[in-house]
DNA sequence: ACAACTCTTGACCAATTGATCAAGAAATAA
DNA sequence: TTATTTCTTGATCAATTGGTCAAGAGTTGT
């Protein structure tokens, strides 16, 4: 069971320092290893505190997991939340997968947090998935359905499209090694992003 | 360094049922809580051996997990391997979206399996990667290539569309936990799998 | 029945790791 | 300065866990 940061209200510059360093040095450890494969001694040494201290800030590993994992939560859902019903489909989802695909690739490492926590049944996040981000999927497939209901696109599966949108960008965080491995090293940008758009979204013009 | 089963060259009838029990507990570990988060120990009691009895079969716990994950890649690329050049593109590519959307769905665990060694780095299949998986999609890449020259499909980024057929399918599988909390349970198998050939296939049509 | 080989296990070991605590150092407020 | 709060750490603990070993039980071929 989860407890809270808590405890800590007012907080003093130290801490402000320290606790980002911790979620920074977490972010790397926990997205390389996941959580039981991560420790609180390889966080500590990576950010120069020692591992009591670490604990000083956060009692236990899974408030310092728990922490990181939120930090990213809400920063995850943006580019979807900008979906509008009133701008033109193709412009709207095109921006939606290229924000996702950005986002991908610049932060890898908040979306192999994410894979292996859901991976695991997401233990810590139950709550996010079936409040949160369930009813803006719900929000923005029934914007999608609306664009198909004026003919604007073609015919689709809104929920299903959403999940391949996050299906085919993230892989290329939580699966670099693999595609790095095929490509025979770091595929061009310019050409991953050309492609997931192509097909994403072609089907979609009609 | 891994090291492979060895020694044991002529199988008795209790090795070969042990063994097999011994690898399908693995997979059930493994696939839910990762390398390092499953114990031998978890293992053992699932098929119901001591401990030292499962290492008498499998010297280390390494030598386990790379069983497991070996016994499992041959399977894993038959339904690519089955793409024919000579066969109509978009019945060649439905099927085999099919298959390997089948496969998820029925063998979520192997998905699992894999979706986690690779979000890792993929320590023990590297070889695997560069080698028959990367000479694998080359070879069908060109049969895609070539169905391009021929105008039977839509421009397409070969290496690309494989990718997110890989995404998209294993998504079924690896986020599956996501994917019930948006949808409120199960999916429909019929309407995902619709929905899924859609996504992927329908902008390939001339 | 006997010998040789295969299989099984309780006891044990060493390393890792999450977590605690008391005591001291450093910063802050009076 | 002094008092109070905040911060830091070495030492230590208990639980987990991968792996060993010797001795015994079971199986198989002759």
């Amino acid at each position: 069971m989860p407890q809270s940061t808590a405890k800590i209200v007012q907080k003093t510059r130290i801490q402000h320092q320290n606790q980002a360093l911790i979620l920074k040095a977490a972010l790397e450890v926990f997205s390389a290893f996941g959580y039981r494969g991560g420790t609180i001694d390889q966080i500590a040494k990576k950010c120069g505190l020692s591992k009591p201290n670490l604990l000083y800030y956060f009692k236990r590993k899974e408030d310092v997991y728990v922490a990181v994992l939120e930090a990213t939560l809400a920063e995850w859902l943006e580019p979807l939340r900008g979906l509008d019903v009133n701008g033109d489909p193709i412009v709207e989802l095109t921006r939606y997968v290229s924000e996702k695909l950005e986002m991908s690739l610049k932060n890898p490492q908040a979306s192999k947090l994410f894979a292996n926590e859901i991976l695991h049944g997401a233990p810590h996040i139950q709550k996010f998935l079936k409040g949160p981000l369930r009813d803006l999927v719900e929000e923005k497939s029934a914007v999608i359905l609306q664009w198909v209901a004026q003919k604007k696109i073609a015919p689709v599966d809104p929920q299903h499209l959403i999940f391949a949108i996050w299906a085919v960008t993230q892989h290329y965080a939580d699966f670099s090694v693999q595609v790095e491995a095929i490509m025979g090293g770091e595929p061009k940008p310019e050409r991953t992003h050309k492609a997931v758009i192509d097909v994403l979204l072609r089907g979609l013009r009609t």
